[in-house]
DNA sequence: TTGTAGGCGTTATCAG
DNA sequence: CTGATAACGCCTACAA
């Protein structure tokens, strides 16, 4: 049986389009990319005969001819149950507004990070939007190696790009902690994420510890679970967390997944929200609104990280530099019935 | 300001790595291609040039000449809070083994996917795969034009591709419907969800609605809630179903999402489950293992679904058919305390 | 095992 | 406003 070769010959190119519409395969070239420049009727002459016989253009030759892709990538660790998902909608509404397509690769772990990053790159997008993950000195180098330019996100703090887009991880983290205090709660718990995110989430670590310490306290207790634990990470925490201090009255997650987490495994113990546990978590996710008794958490903002990123590629596309580098979006903290 | 054109001469290229390898440019195109036709020295040779310049094969030009991509493409209507991602996951996965890249395209309403599967078909894809959604018959018009071979996901009955990969939504909620029936339940209402993901929500509906019949009883109530409306989404539907029938006493919901706002909603008025509401989801998420008393739900094998798409769509790449086109991964019922 | 010629489908450039 | 020509970077086919 023949091979099926789609590339040789089969599929209809803008020659097909040309000889339908009585014109050149330039005047094709133009109709889709600077309409303005052909006239009214050739146009629609041109497109007519696109539409009837089902032309789509070739992205690949098109890039190799511009040496342009309209194309900006973005590479996440992971997508459920994360405020990424929101970055990403945020970066592919803006980045479709300008023109652009979004070319999306998920990786959870360092190499896997190394092989896309480099997928993406063979792609020539004219843009990257690196989404907080831990990455390797290989594949940065390769970033910067290939001059295309790239913004990092929600990752901030020691990034190597020329760009970057987030928002006060310490701070927040720091902010939570004290409204805690202020609460009167004084055994409070911490439950964090372990690698490959450290960084990102070693700062509320960080946030936290520096309320802590001053307000003269000391952590009842710290506590790590995996990345992409989900619910069940939660339980397993407070369980850890107990053990270490029997007298714990707060908890601060790393996570609103995490922090729901904490809140199931409460109902299952009967234990009374916040009288006996208080809680707090992070992100703002749909759940934390809908938990009994409510959480209380940090709104992240992630679309707006994922627009902003956006627009920053979009600036420095057009214009080879950015104003302003480095955007922090802010936070907000809502405040419900879990503490 | 000099325009920023990567395009035109900056960015190494064969060329370069050939000459500082002190080989022809065949040879660097085969060290990358076909590793094996190339002899053990100059093939290192190669490597350690191509390292040192850091390149990155274009894989536009490698599209363009070769007339293959290397790449599947997929089509889902949202990620978050749902199956597809499973999907997703399995699909990326398998292809990956297979050699294949993904190409994710996200598209919430019918407008969007339409533009998004133009755009994919210009990346010319070596396979596609679309995901639960209602499409046009404009879109399904180009991709059946397009010779790209399609499997279609989730959504089956009625499929007009060739290839499909799905679990009986039907027969599932039908067995669902039967266990509510056996352990008594009588007044059982139904969420759903309206479009842009009818067709796949309705098989449910029809399934529910025949285990009905079937025992000669009739349903307490319907609604309807948007897609993507998440946990309130269920809150809402509990508020419409009880004005439609007091005596409420089992719901069947479309999502575990949807489930577990029903129950969350539950909570706050102080009812108990499985004794004032019964309650059963559809997805087997990580939240209805959670959250209390667990909720009883259909295991659907997302990641499944995902990978023998892959498996199809390289079996038809490599082959040019299928033995076994229509694929049905089946599903589980898993029992907690919620009925 | 390695190299040479030609072309993939599109766009930039510049002449008509 | 339209069209001829020469790249773009790589791969297929064939020759050495």
């Amino acid at each position: 049986m023949e091979k099926p070769r789609r590339g040789r010959g089969r599929t209809t190119t803008m020659d097909d389009v040309a000889r339908l519409a009585g014109v050149s395969i330039m005047t094709v070239s133009n109709v889709f990319q600077k309409p303005g420049k052909v006239h009214h009727l050739t146009r629609e002459r041109v497109r007519q005969a696109a539409l009837s016989l089902n032309y789509v253009p070739n992205r690949a030759a098109s890039e190799l001819a511009s040496g342009r892709s309209n194309a900006i990538a973005a590479i996440v660790p992971f997508i459920r149950n994360s405020s990424f998902s929101r970055t990403i909608e945020g970066l592919e509404e803006r980045a479709w507004q300008h023109g652009f397509e979004l070319l999306l690769a998920v990786a959870d772990s360092a190499d896997r990070e190394t092989r896309a990053i480099r997928n993406l790159i063979g792609r020539r997008p004219d843009g990257i939007v690196l989404t907080g993950a831990e990455h390797n000195d290989e594949a940065i180098e390769v970033l910067l190696e290939s001059g295309i330019p790239v913004v990092e996100t929600w990752t901030v703090e020691g990034s190597r790009f020329e760009m970057t887009v987030g928002n006060s991880l310490y701070q927040a983290a720091f902010d939570v902690t004290e409204r805690l205090l202020e609460r009167g709660y004084r055994r409070i718990g911490f439950i964090g994420h372990d690698a490959p995110v450290s960084r990102r989430f070693s700062e509320r670590q960080r946030g936290f510890e520096a309320a802590l310490s001053k307000a003269g306290v000391t952590a009842a207790g710290m506590c790590h679970v995996s990345t992409g634990s989900g619910f069940s990470g939660g339980s397993a925490a407070l369980e850890s967390l107990t053990s270490q201090a029997d007298d714990l009255q707060a908890v601060l997650c790393v996570t609103d997944v995490v922090a729901a987490g904490v809140m199931f495994e409460c109902m299952r113990r009967g234990w009374d929200i916040p009288a006996k546990l208080a809680v707090a978590g992070y992100g703002d996710f749909e759940i934390a609104s809908q938990i009994p008794p409510g959480l209380t958490t940090i709104k992240t903002r992630g679309y707006e990280i994922g627009a902003r990123a956006a627009d920053l590629l979009v600036e420095h596309i057009h214009h080879g530099q950015v104003v302003q580098p480095h955007v922090d979006v802010g936070y907000d903290i809502i405040e419900r019935g879990s503490i």
